[in-house]
DNA sequence: GTCTATAGAGTGATAGAC
DNA sequence: GTCTATCACTCTATAGAC
């Protein structure tokens, strides 16, 4: 019967997808099981404590995703290269408006409480990483840290705002226009010249879409 | 038995508190009548169409107070005054952040489809309403588009930054932020001085917290 | 008495747990 | 698949306004 051997790192992305459409309480098993073909047995093999520890895994498989196509490289390379490369990896990971994000639509859930820790951490990181990234580009810090709160919570409300309005454009234009506001804090050289754009949609013709796994 | 009398614009703001905290799936009728103390027969009486008939007023209760609170200020009135009036009566309505926004909320919930056109008539009407305001004073008409999108995603991102960091000092940062980049663009005046400010902290003194039923 | 509003037990269906 | 709890919802009995 056991017709296709699953790993837990391919049954976590197609349970997540069926979260991210029908939210926390929406996703019943049964539509679970219907949507990704993985039966009861299985999930409560891969998650013996039942629909809690899926979402809670599957939080912590978005947060990873984050950590290293997003926060590291705010974090560790080169500042204004780390802020091209969010733009580009947001704008992919969230399919240009057409996903939601799963930890923002939790965090307006009613089970915000139970994941609480979880989502906190990833948005405080994101903050910081990018506040850092601004900070070593030389935007004052008192700036930088007021910046990465505009800028975090733009791309969320630009998710809603997406749904919202049954508008794909709308995702897009918030980021050009978030990355547009940042351009004239960073550009730098004696002769006031640009030598390094950080506007989203310079960096798009290059996109390389849908390379990630959720 | 029928030990009050309740009126229907008693009970749409008690339910509608459930349908925010819990959420459209999470709010079961068990939960409204417990934390309501409105029975089943009293809620089905008001609303025959159960459930989603509650949700659907629920909304259409809360378009109506931004219509009467926001829209129209920003519609009718003096633009400035209109802007200055959405500061507070956001902040005023989401309680700095404490609250979230329902119709937000359910953007990003499965519910999105049974009500899609109740929310994007809401997010069209505060960003169409805002965009006048801000080319009645003179901002440019690609820029004011651009600029209400912006504002609007930016509220509803800060809710969602709130509520994901249980930080409500986010909120009124933000409000703040979006109202101080607003001011340049309208100013006015020969000499270059400030005749009038919109920034959101010039009006929390006077504010009259609290002065809204949901 | 008539009517409306109400409380809450009872319905079948379906949830998550195992 | 089986189990029990809980779901949205129905229905009966009746309290109070007239």
């Amino acid at each position: 019967m056991a017709r296709s051997v699953l790993e837990r790192d391919d049954v976590i992305p197609l349970v997540a997808e069926v979260f991210r459409e029908l939210g926390y309480e929406g996703a019943s098993l049964n539509e679970i099981t219907e949507r990704t073909g993985i039966g009861k047995g299985s999930l409560y093999h891969f998650f013996p404590g039942g629909k809690e520890q899926m979402a809670a895994e599957i939080l912590d498989h978005v947060d990873k995703w984050f950590v290293e196509h997003v926060f590291e490289p705010l974090e560790r390379g080169e500042p204004c290269d780390g802020i091209a490369n969010m733009w580009q990896s947001v704008d992919s990971y969230f399919g240009s408006g057409r996903r939601i994000c799963l930890i923002g639509a939790f965090a307006l859930d009613e089970t915000r409480d139970r994941f609480a820790a979880r989502i906190r951490t990833y948005f405080a990181r994101w903050i910081e990483a990018l506040r850092g990234a601004l900070t070593r580009t030389g935007v004052e810090a008192s700036v930088a840290g007021q910046l990465a709160e505009e800028i975090v919570g733009g791309i969320q409300g630009a998710l809603v705002l997406t749904r919202g309005l049954g508008d794909g454009s709308i995702f897009s234009r918030s980021l050009e226009r978030l990355a547009r506001g940042l351009t004239p804090l960073l550009e730098v050289g004696d002769t006031g010249q640009v030598t390094r754009s950080l506007r989203f949609d310079d960096q798009r013709s290059v996109a390389r879409r849908g390379a990630y796994d959720r």
